[in-house]
RNA sequence: GGGCCCGUAGCCUAGCACGGAUUAAGGCGUCAGCCUUCGGAGCUGAAGACCAUGGGUUCGAAUCCCACCGGGCCCGCCA
């Protein structure tokens, strides 16, 4: 937005000083000063230019800066600038000027969408085993996946979000051995989600019975069997539990505030024929060779260029493993292969969202495509690093370029505290431990949630005694969620979290609450107000306060931010950059008066920059799924 | 054995991509303040860090390079 435009005209008087002093064609950066005291913005050029010419880098400043000072006239939002002696070029905004068109473009709808590349994308996240409730861990996958669909969206791209489901493999059989050789009830108890009983009683349970019970391990490969095939009366019967999973994990993720526009099906994949296409491609073009002897004699295997080992992509027995699921539908995502797949409305309309779709086969394709984006971005943790490098490294081989369209959005895992599994009746020796479904050692993001909203709802509560119930609870459910995002989303995905119930539950401080209450109090005082918010050019004269030029100032800078956000794939500056704005708000909530100023032109001007810096810190939040309340 | 990631106050983190200003920024916790004033899930102040360690490059290093210590993860004809 305007910080943009200082920035530029900053650059372009200081490059049109350098050519009047014959210092020819110089690249100008800038940057923001450490301390507010030097300026709104400062470029060390001086001190190179002083360095290739051995003076002093004061006496450059100097002399730069009384060329600069010249074309002051030229510019609209540079007031000032100044020379210090360390080497630097310090600039002021011309703030009068800049309030009014800053706050003016804001109310005007214009948030600086200027990076709209208008690139297509496919971002694939979430992922969950239909077998199993969604852990915190999971959660992560989503909040950063979910993030960057929407920042990928606010700058101009267009995104297609996918879910991978993987239908067809041991997890999935593992509940349906439970409920088909062990007589488990395949209907939870009252209360209780199907998912989270899924998960927590048959799966776990089944996998206890194979360590005693071999034949029970002959009966999984045999449901495996039959699932894969897409033949029979269990697979049939598997197809309709995992959909009565799904849509209990469905539930969880609205909740979260994720969308889909696509569920892809593992079991649909491995009948689409793109694997046999693929594989064609790969051994014509000696991507794959067959190994005749060594220790993977009868195998199809894929070299490692650099450390000379072997990926066995096809086993002895003919069948593929893993990874030769992951490379077509990879290919699939950036438009190598042809698109087998029809696509069907799966669910009409996902809460406040549009249609999810599914995937079928030898259906109509209904008007929607899917797949082959220009850019494929899959959201999956640091573990699968090395498998999503073969892929790469074969879609590369298929397509020069096509390594650099397939995009492993790595993260770290969330690990539990020795507290969080303590409470899950597990004693560890360590400070925190990986979680595992198998063992039911994970924290349910239901649980959380719901741990999460009565305590919010004990504070809406006091806040609000004469609120209705219903009122309180989804206030709650919002803050809820809020806390949850942020908490996952803040801290950088390379980092381990260790999740720990108690330190959750905290909604001050830099937090996702903290935010939600910001945002209520800048639209209290609009409401309040009971006038409408105008900036006139009088009236942004007389916004002269430092926490009003801070203000509006952080509130210009947001495309940066999202731009940032995009470039690295890193919706965590739009969680850094709400808090900071947040932040800014609160200490000029503090220390200036809006209402009850008395100049009327003042007041107005005030209540525009109110109006401007929630409307910013709004879209902020939405960038990364944290709800807003009017009141909370 | 090969590879990837992390290490910043008592605790949790930001800054590292593109090296700059003798005040390294937040949060939690601790201590001291601020409700006759637009919402105290807020704000102000204090104490608390030789940025794991040792070298190197540079006028200048938390940031780049090398080494090393500690921690996590990956390297199946499992999925």
């Amino acid at each position: 937005m305007k910080f943009l435009e200082f920035e530029d005209e900053a650059k372009r008087i200081v490059a049109e000083a350098c050519a009047e002093l014959g210092y020819g064609e110089v690249e100008v950066e800038v940057a923001l000063p450490p301390n507010p005291t030097y300026g709104d913005l400062s470029c060390a050029l001086p001190m190179r230019l002083a360095k290739d010419r051995s003076e002093e880098p004061s006496d450059t400043a100097v002399k730069l800066a009384s060329k600069v000072v010249g074309r002051l006239k030229t510019t609209k939002y540079v007031g000032a600038v100044a020379p210090h002696r360390g080497g630097y070029l310090n600039f002021s905004i011309a703030y009068a000027k800049y309030i009014q068109d800053a706050v003016e473009a804001v109310t005007s709808g214009d948030l600086g969408r200027r990076d709209a590349t208008g690139r297509s994308y496919a971002i694939e996240h979430t992922n969950v085993n239909p077998n199993k409730a969604l852990h915190v861990g999971h959660a992560r996958n989503l909040v950063l996946g979910d993030s960057l669909v929407r920042v990928m969206r606010f700058l101009g791209n267009e995104v297609q979000a996918l879910n991978y489901i993987d239908d067809s493999g041991a997890q999935v059989a593992d509940v349906i051995v439970g409920f088909r050789f062990l007589g488990i009830p395949d209907s939870a108890p009252a209360g209780t989600k199907f998912d989270t009983y899924c998960g927590d009683s048959v799966y776990t349970r089944v996998n206890k019975e194979y360590a005693t019970n071999p034949s029970l391990k002959e009966k999984q490969s045999l449901v495996l069997r039959e699932i894969e095939s897409g033949e029979g009366e269990i697979a049939v019967y598997s197809k309709e539990i995992v959909k009565r999973i799904l849509a209990a994990q469905l539930e969880t993720c609205w909740r979260l505030g994720a969308r889909y526009d696509l569920l892809n099906w593992e079991s649909q994949l491995i009948h689409s024929g793109m694997w046999e296409s693929v594989f064609e491609r790969m051994k014509s073009e000696g991507i794959v060779k067959f190994e005749r002897d060594g220790e993977n004699r009868g195998c199809w295997v894929i070299p490692d260029p650099d450390t000379g080992e072997q990926k066995v992509v096809v086993r002895s027995d003919g069948t593929a493993v893993y990874v030769a699921k992951d490379i077509p539908y990879a290919a699939w995502k950036i438009g190598l292969t042809e698109d087998p797949f029809g696509y069907e409305v799966y669910i009409s309309a996902q809460p406040g969202g549009g249609a999810l779709y599914s995937t079928n086969l030898g259906g109509e394709k209904s008007g929607m495509r899917f797949g082959g984006a220009q850019t494929a971005i899959s959201v999956i943790d640091t573990k699968q690093s090395y498998l999503q490098r073969i892929v790469g490294r074969v879609l590369e081989r298929l397509e020069k370029g096509a390594a650099s369209r397939y995009v492993h959005r790595s993260y770290e895992v969330v690990a539990l505290s020795k507290g969080a599994a303590a409470q899950l009746g597990f004693d560890i020796g360590g400070e925190f431990v990986h979680m595992s479904g198998r063992k039911g050692l994970y924290v349910n993001v239901d649980a959380v949630l719901a741990g999460l909203q009565k305590k919010a709802s004990e504070e809406t509560r006091k806040r609000n005694p004469e609120d209705p119930e219903e009122w309180v609870d989804d206030t709650a459910e919002a803050v809820a969620v809020a806390a949850l995002r942020y908490e996952l989303l803040k801290q950088d995905p390379d980092k381990l979290i260790v999740f720990d119930i108690e330190e959750s539950l905290k909604f001050q401080g830099d937090t996702g609450p903290y935010l939600m209450y910001t945002y209520a109090r800048a639209r209290r005082i609009l409401e309040k107000a009971g006038e409408k918010p105008l900036m006139t050019a009088e009236g942004a004269g007389k916004l002269v306060r430092e926490q009003e030029r801070r203000l509006v100032k952080k509130l210009s800078m947001m495309d940066i931010a999202a731009s940032v956000a995009g470039e690295y794939m890193s919706p965590k500056e739009m969680a850094k950059f709400a808090h900071e704005l947040a932040a800014t708000f609160n200490d000029f909530y503090e220390g200036v008066q809006v209402i009850r100023e008395e100049d009327k032109e003042a007041r107005l001007a005030r209540l525009a920059l109110v109006d401007a810096a929630s409307s910013v810190l709004a879209e902020a939040m939405e960038m990364i799924g944290i709800p807003l309340r009017e009141r909370i």
